[in-house]
This record gives structure tokens, C-alpha cells and sequence, in this order.
DNA sequence: CTCAATTCACTACACATGTAGTGTTCTGCT
DNA sequence: AGCAGAACACTACATGTGTAGTGAATTGAG
């Protein structure tokens, strides 16, 4: 099973999804109306195209009305997301790309202590 | 000018580019064809579009054959693509993109004596 | 029971992308 | 001069994406 490809609008689905699910169309509608202002079939058609990509499974609610919720997680698409962007901007090579984004970012204290233990862990022994 | 959008066979094209120029369309050609598999057209294509997009200058060469060169640094797309898959993929959270790359990687001691310099520059104040 | 609101299935349509093919022009070689 | 091969312009066409609209089915409220 390879994650599936989710684009940018998507991903916006995804991510309300994976924070809290299942959820119906028109839930998801009026929570991201605010940010996005989609109407409500523009919602049902990703949904719809993120269910055929399997990245959903449906469900109902007590109603009857369908709801949705993450096929696969987050982790696997972060992952897999990742991968490709590594390989397309950085050529495959991570340290680029951990220099490009240390850079430029400011971290508090705890975030660089953790960061350093991580990275004192990823030694090629 | 904002950085160019630039696709996936585009990228491979623009780091052929970034790597030396100016080239020529069939330059381009016979160098990727061991890894593309591209006809001549669709290379012509794509270096059309990326004209199109601002991404690439036209020159000639002394036959009069025309020669494609960036018009965009590497660094201005890297942290453009950068920015924007930060923005998809991780909210725009910084630290957990370093997590997630920082884990899941082997680096050599001198690239963790590195990256660790960097973070110190990154400590907010 | 009836009508309006909700849900859903289908359809639409423009622009991006991957991947060429066709036809025309130019130019160096015989 | 005439032709083969390179270079270029234009066209093509399927699939993905963003962003809906239309019309049918269902259901709750009066």
C-alpha cells in the first residue's frame, strides 16, 4: 500500500481529519469555511477523490449520514511527502536539507536541546 | 518576482542547469537521457515552459543554436519550495520537520558538529 | 402528507503537468 | 543546388487539481 498522493487542498481535508474524525461533509465544511471559503461541493469532491486515492474510509453516524476519517496516518503521508520533497529539492541528501530549514528558524532552548539529542542519535556508527 | 513554481521533471531540468550552463536543448537531451528516457520534444517542452515561468534565460551559442540558463538562483527555489512544503506538511512548525528528517538519517560526526552549530545560531533570544 | 432543506451523485471546466508527435526552416555536406 | 539532419514552433492528449453547479433522493417539520 503506498501512501497516497495528497495534494494541497487535501491535505487542509486531511489535516482537520486527522485531527479529530469521523466527521460528515458538512461538518468539515463549516470548520474550514473560515480559512478556506469553499463551498460545501467542493469539499464533497475531495473528500470523494481522497476516498478513491484510499486515503479515507466512510462510515455513518447515527443519523445515516456519512462520515469520514483517515485511511492511513498522518506519519505515513508526512513520511512519504517527505521522502519526495527530499529527493526532489535536495537531491536525496538530508544534511542540505536540515541545514536549509536550521537556518532562518528561531528554536527556544528545549527545542535545540531535543534537536541535539536527535541528532546525536542519527551518528553512522 | 516570486519564485517560479517548478515541477517535478522541471526540477531535474533546472538542476542540470544550476550545475552549468548555458546548455543546449540537445545538450540537455543526451545528458539526463540515461536517467529521463526523454524525447528531444519533451525536453524543448519543458524548457519552454520554464522560459514561460521567468525560471530560465534564452542565449545563443556561437552555431546561433539557442541556450537556455537560469534567471532564478537554486537557493531562491529551494527556499520557496521550502516554504511552502513547510507550510503543507508541517503547518509551518519548523521544529517538527527538523525532528522528522533528523530522525531516520545516518550523518557523520562532522555533519552532527555542523548542524548542531547551527542550531546554537538559531536559539531564540 | 407536503415542502423545504440536506445529502449525494454526476457533470463541468480551466489550468498544470507529463510526455510526446508533426510540420517547417535552416544549414552544412556532397 | 539538393538533401539529410538538427532546431524550432505548434499541436496533442491523458491525467491531476481547484473549484464548483445541477439534479435527484431523502427526510424532518408543520
Amino acid at each position: 500500500m503506498p501512501a497516497p498522493d495528497i495534494s494541497e487542498s487535501e491535505w487542509i481535508l486531511m489535516e482537520a481529519l486527522w485531527d479529530s474524525a469521523p466527521k460528515t461533509a458538512s461538518e468539515l465544511t463549516r470548520q474550514l469555511a473560515p480559512s478556506t471559503h469553499w463551498a460545501e461541493n467542493t469539499v464533497r469532491t475531495l473528500l470523494g477523490r481522497l476516498v478513491e486515492k484510499g486515503a479515507l474510509a466512510v462510515g455513518e453516524n447515527q443519523s445515516g449520514t456519512r462520515t469520514y476519517q483517515p485511511a492511513v496516518s498522518r506519519e505515513t503521508c508526512v513520511k512519504s511527502e517527505g521522502d519526495s520533497f527530499l529527493q526532489r529539492v535536495f537531491r536525496g541528501a538530508a544534511k542540505p536539507l536540515l541545514m536549509h530549514f536550521a537556518q532562518g528558524t528561531k528554536l527556544s532552548p528545549e527545542d535545540v536541546r531535543e534537536l541535539k539529542k536527535l541528532l546525536d542519535q542519527s551518528l553512522k556508527s
